[in-house]
DNA sequence: TTAAGTGTAATAAACACAATTACAGTTTTG
DNA sequence: CAAAACTGTAATTGTGTTTATTACACTTAA
């Protein structure tokens, strides 16, 4: 099983931003083909991040908390804090072996390059720009 | 359990680029702390990659099949064919849900450019280039 | 010919993530 | 104020992914 808390966090907030009005975790879960716990485990993670606000009771759920050309996608990565892009092993190492004791080091770095990286690309796109996309179909 | 083939694969090459000798998976995988027949699987796809060679029988083992200069991160990458580093979401859209249905193909190209970030850091990055870094420590 | 390896299949164990159930708490509305 | 419709969250189960382990046929050097 895949993690894809990034996919279905993008995918909540594109609704949240097309629709431009309160959702709830079951319309959601139904949009993103999931369960509405998941989403609603989501949702308080977007929150927590200052994306969106959402409501508890009666026509309750979830709304953007601002606009979607201030919205990046890196904001939503760091909102639902992912595994690195490139895991590092955790193992420890061989005593006796030179290169043992000290990959993990080495290899700290090549695994924080790759990811800033990726945050580079992420910071560049706008959740404006992704419903422009879908827009265009 | 997260991925660690790419890590693994990488000390496995450092330690035959350090050693610039034969070594049998018995003594890498001590070194990489792991089981032999792991270390047997990687060495399968790397000498698939023609990044190493292996013998059989009695003093058999790997060795590098190339000089380290001229072995990068992203060939090593490549040799162990990781998972996408932004997975995709491959359930079946909402087909009622306009976002839905087009978040897919968004997401893909989202996707596409962080593995193009990432390969592109990992080709800057040679093997000799680590072996120099472990050596300073 | 034997010892020490590789190559590889099959299976078990460990782990991460998603799905589900359950229910307490909140808010709107009649 | 009571009922309906939500959120928030804990606990448990299900499913998929990866690593570990066992087993053994095959290869090669000495």
């Amino acid at each position: 099983m895949v993690n894809q808390q990034f996919n279905f966090a993008v995918h909540i907030l594109t609704v949240l931003a097309v629709t431009r009005s309160v959702v709830d975790s079951q319309t959601l879960a139904r949009s993103v083909n999931t369960n509405p716990v998941v989403v609603r485990r989501l949702l308080q993670a977007l929150r927590a991040a200052g994306l969106i606000e959402t409501q508890a009771g009666k026509n309750g759920g979830a709304k953007l908390a601002r606009d979607p050309r201030r919205i990046t996608l890196l904001q939503i990565y760091d909102a639902v804090e992912p595994r690195p892009v490139l895991a590092m092993n955790e193992r420890k190492a061989a005593r006796h072996c030179f290169v043992s004791c000290n990959i993990k080091t080495v290899m700290a770095t090549v695994a924080e390059g790759a990811e800033t990286a990726v945050r580079k690309h992420l910071r560049g796109i706008t959740l404006h720009r992704l419903q422009q996309k879908i827009r265009r179909g």
